[in-house]
DNA sequence: ATGGCAGATGTTATCTGA
């Protein structure tokens, strides 16, 4: 017996019927994993707002990034209270990354982006989860620029390109997804013009991103959404979310078996709305027979 | 062009973020 999902509303339904289970499954066969990525910008401090966004987009798998606790202060059993388990690579005050899933627990690769020991930042962390090489990342602001900030954040581009070659060509099937600190072209950034000197948008930058995408990485939302203004990231001042001056930062790279089961995509913006939030909404794609 | 806001640390402010 086959039952055919073409309707994402009926895709939603099952999932809501599913409650309880990790994954929607149908004669043992998975149908349709929800994947989203976080900028929490402090896991304790938006626990509220993380539990809630959890419980009502219930996504199967979960990159977080800005942490801003250490390893020992991840709220483990609140994130295990709300269906998930999880492995996450903690820093005092600052970064940090995890990555949670509702089916069989994350299995962990490395927790650290290779090619260089002294870097001590927890901004790379990855797993094997649902038959999907993950990669969760939080690639260095680099302001001010230039600097050495600007030049760590282009060092650490760099091992990033040099890691997803090695991945890509893995054969796995393999997202690459997090918060990148770069808007990609002029469509993710609201006044570009104000930002051509600033780290995330400098022609360096833009160029590493774009090198990166040329070992063969779909970009999902650019994909599903060419044309559109979309933006995952408003700060908090000037009303920017009210007046939708945001940037799109944070991206969903796809290798290319990954690239044919995407389904949907989009970015939960209404997060953004809510009461201490983050300066970040989250991400997320929808993929079908895995 | 500037400074505005927010989180963490742990002070009566500093650092960082994007």
């Amino acid at each position: 017996m086959t039952m055919q999902l073409s309707l994402n509303p009926l895709v939603r339904e099952l999932h809501v019927c599913s409650k309880g289970f990790n994954l929607l499954t149908f004669t043992n066969k998975i149908l349709y994993m929800k994947i989203a990525t976080y900028n929490v910008n402090g896991v304790n401090g938006r626990l509220p707002v993380l539990l809630r966004w959890l419980q009502e987009s219930m996504p199967d798998i979960v990159c977080l990034q800005e942490l801003k606790a250490p390893q020992e202060k991840f709220p483990l059993q609140d994130i295990e209270n709300a269906g998930y388990k999880a492995i996450w690579h903690g820093q005092k005050s600052w970064n940090g990354v995890a990555i949670l899933s509702r089916g069989e627990a994350p299995q962990e690769i490395r927790r650290v982006l290779p090619g260089d020991p002294e870097d001590l930042h927890s901004r790379y962390i990855e797993a094997k989860v649902n038959g999907l090489t993950i990669g969760c990342l939080y690639l260095p602001n680099g302001n001010p620029a230039p600097g050495p900030k600007f030049d760590y954040k282009l060092r650490w581009f760099e091992r990033l390109t040099k890691h997803a070659a090695e991945l890509y060509r893995s054969g796995e099937r393999v997202i690459l997804t997090g918060d990148y600190n770069v808007m990609p072209t002029e469509l993710d950034v609201y006044k570009p013009e104000r930002w051509v000197d600033d780290a995330l948008f400098r022609p360096e930058t833009r160029a590493a991103f774009h090198k990166l995408l040329e070992q063969g990485w779909t970009d999902a939302i650019r994909k599903l959404y060419p044309g559109e203004v979309i933006y995952t990231f408003w700060d908090y001042f000037r009303n920017a979310y009210g007046r939708n001056a945001g940037l799109r930062i944070d991206h969903f790279l796809l290798s290319a078996d990954v690239d044919k089961d995407l389904v949907i995509a989009g970015v939960d913006k209404f997060v953004r709305g809510w009461e201490k939030t983050s300066d970040h909404a989250p991400v997320w794609i929808e993929l079908k027979d895995a």
